[in-house]
DNA sequence: TATTGATTTGAATAATTATTCTTGAAATTT
DNA sequence: AAATTTCAAGAATAATTATTCAAATCAATA
């Protein structure tokens, strides 16, 4: 007999908790949208079954508002999720920095924080960043001159956060203490 | 009797051609759309009423996808419509140029096209930043190194052009000749 | 351990949006 | 001037998506 049990739950998906599995299926679903084009909640979910994620059109329309994923017209006639830093197609060349990259100095987590630490006078403007994105994982942010503290919602995981910021702020992962 | 009669459609609307009152439509929706937060089409409808224009819920849906507009979670709960170009929130203080702006010379009408001249080498790179907006008034470009021939839709005036570019092409408008 | 509260989710349904089918008006051709 | 083609758009409907409601699970507390 383990200390640590693992449960099934009704569907018979491995967890330890309902937020972990929403946690991954939210992750999942970021990257079939990115990497495939889906056109319906329908075709998502056909996908999410070969991930091995069984679930319903409730709860992607739940997920999807939660990712705040757009649906849009698509250039070939149908339609497209598109995640929210995707919405402006990315490097057309000359595309300069959207993000105030520039002003990012280092990020080091601590429990369910993390501490951002940027150039002075950066940390409102980055922190704005964040919060105008308000991704699922962040539950707030407080900005002072050159020091961000980010509270991440319980049950994400650090990797979670990072991945979920990376999103819109390019070269983050590298900053990484 | 006039030589250039003016027609009233059976919905009483004063046109020209249908294509005259649709670009017009178009044209509305995109202000309304942009200025205020719409969540639905049949809000839209009502928005498009008190401008003076009848219309229905299918020919809204049929717009929208002309315009590429997409449909997103909204920060406060809901959804809203938004602007292609709208999708990466406007002026967070930082913000610098998404768009090549500084390769740009002038743009000249003539007939249903326009030429655009860029500063050497910023055609393509104008030009594609163009295309990949696809704006509803625009048939299609040709670019060579420093000049873009630019095609107009039939039906479409010259400021609806300029308007539609100037969503994504900021300062465009002082460049006219 | 019971109880309470908070969350996630599915089923059913409501609401919304896209499309089909058709009509009519304008442009084009014969 | 007919005849033909093209396009816009309404009505109806199909398809899709959001929400309501109930059930189940986990966490926290008595």
């Amino acid at each position: 007999m383990f200390l640590f049990a693992a449960f099934y739950s009704k569907r018979g998906n491995f967890l330890f908790s309902d937020m972990k599995i929403k946690t991954q299926r939210l992750n999942v679903i970021r990257q079939l949208i990115s990497d495939n084009k889906v056109g319906s909640q329908e075709e998502l979910l056909n996908l999410l079954e070969q991930e091995g994620f069984s679930t319903t059109q409730a709860t992607l329309s739940r997920d999807l508002k939660a990712l705040k994923v757009a649906k849009r017209p698509d250039i070939e006639g149908g339609y497209a999720y598109v995640l929210p830093e995707d919405n402006d197609d990315k490097e057309d060349g000359d595309g300069a920095d959207v993000f105030p990259v520039s002003g990012l100095e280092s990020i080091e987590f601590s429990g369910n924080m993390a501490v951002i630490k940027t150039r002075p006078g950066f940390a409102n403007s980055i922190a704005s960043v964040i919060d105008s994105h308000g991704p699922y994982e962040v539950l707030g942010t407080i900005a002072g001159d050159d020091t961000i503290l980010l509270i991440s919602k319980e049950g994400v995981s650090r990797p979670d956060v990072i991945n979920a910021l990376s999103l819109f702020m390019p070269g983050l992962k590298k900053k990484l203490v």
